[in-house]
DNA sequence: CTGAAAGCGCTTACAG
DNA sequence: CTGAAAGCGCTTACAG
């Protein structure tokens, strides 16, 4: 009764009450049973008659029971909480493109709605620098605020991962560590998008409308000459590029080096980027963006060189391409989020583990893949 | 010296002590006073002397002591910990701008920010309507995981605003509570930026730059006629509108009925306003707008319809106004946050208050002014 | 399956 | 200014 959210519907003694504190003793007392029964009925409800776990229940209803967090982290020695660190998205300094935000906030977002269904705090954090990270989170963890911690744009030598590793701290990065001799560490769990297979399902739209002029806009010219993508910014670029690979007689008419331009992450950029590749590349029909920021760039620009109609795909399918309208990928950060938890807590119950990837079947690593919004 | 948190400086045994439990007995025992010396020294270091001060502070420094979160807020009925709701920042459905979130974001980081500096967390939760808000907070409150709320978004007759007052829970929202009868009210204390403020501020400037065919694109077309704003919407079209009153010869040259257009949220908007206004005001050169995304909607558009140079100013000073280069009115969102932190906290102390604002010179309603990013 | 006892690590209130 | 005692509200481990 008192679980109604309709504060205006309810008369002014049941909304005194809406706030009021009840402890387990209450409850305990109310039922007729001990307070071991009730927290049972809460933490173990297996344990407890069929009978005896309704009853308590409906008392625990009647009354509005919320068990006190602080005495259930105390006792138990878990938090029930994990950390998230949020940036800023103003960008300072050096442009970042058009939304650079976008993809942390909703990844928090995301991670804060599959939390909350499983009874999990989401603590927010902020740093500057890797070393006033480590500061943070090492308050955080002493202090017992948080049992598991989920980390991003990690790379391969990074501070947090040894302090992590190194106290078996429960964990979990969104994104690959780039650069790591083994990307599938079992000492490194991570959720990642499949950025190879975003450009490719974006290459081969293009090659479906009999498009074939497609060109390419990244951020760095690729260096390696792996097989293997060792950046963001190369796993995109490669699914452009061994798509159009396997379509021989495009690459005989002009070959892919005419075809790719790299340029940093910026509306501007992308327009830099499109001058060039239409230089190169005249013929280019559709261009394949590493952003959604870029690919703005290239979109506006074309019309200004005289471009009739340019197709253009971007990455991420944040506001930006909604708003103009052309094809983007989306990572579904709502999956992002809800495997990275359940890597950390498994797919059921509600604490946060420590995970012995090298003999558990668990899998480590989920490499997601994006879906094309085509516009 | 475990306050290194370069970890690849530090030897295997140090490293391994860094995130060891230590406990306040340990810290006692090791200082040779009594744990409630240590207790003080850190939460009345006023009743201890110096010299026991220095030692005890140099042992928990030496030691890495950090208080146990759970036990302090269960014992001191404290859990220094404020709740803030987050939203999706993927605007799926209807339009929402290019960047939705960006506000809402950006705060959410700086009161982090402003909040790790008084040792209160910050913990997000998220809500698909007011009925599951008052459900989350109720959850949130009876568990005792905050001691206050942050709120936004609220309007004069807000289910939330109920609850909060009721029960006396310390709360602030960001944002007028537009519609209320007296938005002075000390029973609801805000922050919030002065929107007109900022539209006469960009008014202003193109006056100045001799430019006086000024026009506005806004949301919605203000009913009210009364002096005083009743919306966001209405409070940044007064500014421009207040502004051009004074300059009499302007008006009547071409009234402000034929300046004005109004629209909805996103660039498209934007530019169907600006071919609006083009042909119900054919000589304007600059366009104040209510939001970053009709500005560059306006700006788009402009080039389309042969306005040789168009000058906008947008609200928020997103990426958007930084990547294409127009004027903004920056919130300062890092000012607001530490305004609404202090409005809960006070200027100094590490408590959340209830402030009974009626009997206090505290100030419950700042009005903070937008910074003119002229480009 | 149920309940009496112990105790998690602190802070508070108070005696010295 | 300092320290011995009490207790915050739970969960755990164990006895019945």
């Amino acid at each position: 009764m008192l679980g109604s959210p309709f504060m205006e519907e309810l008369d002014m003694p049941t909304r005194k009450k809406f706030l009021e504190n009840v402890s387990i003793t209450e409850v305990a007392d109310a039922a007729g049973v001990s307070i071991q029964t009730v927290s049972n009925v809460l933490n173990a409800p297996e344990k407890v008659t069929e009978k005896t776990l309704l009853k308590v229940m409906k008392v625990i209803e009647h009354l509005g029971y919320t068990p006190n967090s602080a005495a259930r982290s105390l006792r138990s020695a878990k938090s029930s909480s994990i950390a998230v660190r949020i940036d800023s998205s103003a960008s300072s300094g050096p442009l970042k493109g058009l939304y650079a935000g976008f993809i942390q906030d909703e990844f928090v977002f995301q991670l804060t709605k599959v939390s909350e269904i499983r009874g999990i705090k989401v603590i927010s954090y902020t740093a500057d620098s890797h070393e006033s990270e480590i500061e943070k989170l090492r308050t955080l963890l002493k202090s017992k605020e948080v049992d598991g911690l989920i980390l991003s744009s990690t790379v391969d030598i990074d501070p947090r991962l040894d302090l992590v590793t190194l106290h078996q701290i429960p964990f979990i990065t969104f994104g690959r560590p780039w650069g790591a001799k083994n990307l599938y560490s079992t000492k490194h769990p991570w959720v990642d998008v499949d950025g190879s297979f975003g450009t490719s399902l974006a290459t081969n739209m293009f090659l479906d409308k009999k498009i074939t002029n497609i060109g390419f806009i990244g951020w760095v010219f690729p260096k390696h000459k792996d097989p293997d993508p060792q950046s963001v910014n190369e796993d995109r670029y490669l699914g452009w590029r061994n798509t159009m690979q396997s379509q021989i007689k495009l690459i005989k008419t002009s070959p892919l080096e005419s075809r790719a331009v790299f340029g940093n992450e910026s509306v501007e950029d992308g327009r830099r980027a499109m001058r060039e590749l239409h230089k190169k590349f005249p013929e280019v029909q559709a261009v394949v963006c590493a952003s959604d920021s870029l690919a703005l760039g290239a979109l506006l620009e074309s019309k200004n060189i005289g471009i009739r109609e340019l197709l253009v795909s971007g990455f991420d399918n944040n506001p930006v391409s909604q708003e103009f309208g052309f094809t983007s990928l989306d990572q579904n950060l709502r999956q992002v989020a809800k495997s990275s938890f359940e890597v950390l807590m498994g797919e059921e119950g509600n604490q946060i583990r420590r995970i012995d990837f090298a003999n558990e079947s668990t899998n480590a690593h989920v490499l997601l893949r994006p879906a094309l919004i085509a516009r």
